[in-house]
DNA sequence: AACTATTTATAAGA
DNA sequence: TTCTTATAAATAGTT
């Protein structure tokens, strides 16, 4: 049909291919038109070119989805309904399992606790005893850890204030030193060396006997500031 | 193109609906391969009859999986994606609801307490002595109200015996009733009107102060029997 | 399903 | 792209 016959192959003149294209693509989807109004048909017609272009008709009394979904049950097959029924059964097995879990949590923490029997309630009742000791250990061996690491933090900056102590007696009867204004130069070099106003109690006491578990017992300093923390 | 003109509107006859249907329907898939041929273009077209019958065109150098993704894409829509997302994203929830559940029944049974703050283990253990607080009661309201139940029963079942035994001793006053062998019957009778041997002892004590508390307390008879059923 | 008069589609050219 | 038109192809009505 056309001022000359052609031989159905690839056309190879891309533009000639093009517009061939273009042509009968509208008649095909003219022709897919017809047969819908009068056959009363419903049809999906999809087509890609050769270069990706995309065009479609679908009959106005449907959609692209329902004739997938028709599809789909005309062959009987799956295409995404395995992996989609898949999903399904998962979704439904977690939530399940979540509302066991959720359960669980509940009855640990004393609600729900109308349906269990008595020697159901005497097993959680029994559980939920020793796990609370796990939990109880568990807090009082943090408490020591911690408690020792300050214990030792605290040990350590002592002797390092006492030999800078050491060191500055020293430096004060050297020689290159004058006796001028000592004492204000000394307390400035003390409080910068550490960096912390709070060590410089520790050379009013320095000489006389003060054990370092002393002031934590007592809440004071580093150690209650340390078990607060996160 | 035929012997005259027609109207595109519905052929309301069905036979000829039904053989227009088949020449248009043979016409389109031949025009379909000869623009997949000359154009090496990708054709998709599905067809359903107004009586529901399945035909299909596929391109040969693709597949409808292919096209449906391919469209889908095409056009950037959902058509099963949107459902098919919002289950992933479901699924991906429940999941990590989950694992919140499991952690922190793990935590509830002394596990996984490694990463717990000092103060986060310090409101887990009040948390649990709390809960464990209201599993205990819960499980002694339980034994109170088994056992009151249980009290109930005996006290019912004895003062049922009671009658009885009153009634047979009054039987036995009466002229109706002989003398002889009057004690293996009245035994017999007894225990064939409870139906059960252990309430036999009753009537050897019940003239004597009897609280039936006292045999409860002492874990004997049904008492025992009842609190140990699911 | 085959025939065929006609309508319709379209290849090539503008 | 679109229009034109000669011609091929499709098909409506008939057998």
């Amino acid at each position: 049909m056309g001022r000359g016959k052609i031989e159905i192959k690839k056309i190879e003149n891309p533009t000639n291919r093009q517009v061939t294209y273009s042509k009968r693509r509208n008649g095909i989807f003219k022709k897919a038109q017809e047969l819908t109004v009068l056959c009363d048909a419903k049809v999906s017609l999809i087509m890609f070119s050769s270069t990706g272009k995309f065009h479609e008709y679908i009959s106005p009394s449907t959609s692209t989805k329902k004739i997938f979904d028709q599809y789909q049950k005309a062959l009987g097959v799956d295409l995404w309904q395995t992996h989609y029924e898949r999903m399904q059964e998962n979704l439904r097995k977690l939530k399940e399992i979540n509302n066991k879990l959720r359960r669980e949590i509940r009855q640990r923490i004393g609600e729900d606790l109308d349906d269990l029997a008595i020697n159901e309630l005497q097993e959680l009742e029994q559980n939920m005893d020793a796990s609370l000791n796990v939990v109880r250990e568990r807090r009082y061996h943090v408490i020591k850890t911690q408690t020792e690491t300050c214990k030792k933090k605290v040990r350590n900056l002592e002797e390092r204030h006492g030999n800078l102590l050491l060191d500055f007696e020293a430096k004060l009867e050297d020689p290159h030193f004058g006796l001028v204004d000592n004492e204000g130069f000394y307390d400035a070099a003390v409080a910068h060396a550490n960096g912390a106003s709070n060590l410089y109690a520790f050379r009013l006491h320095h000489n006389q006997h003060h054990h370092p578990d002393h002031e934590l017992h007592h809440g004071g300093g580093f150690a209650c500031h340390e078990l607060r923390l996160p």
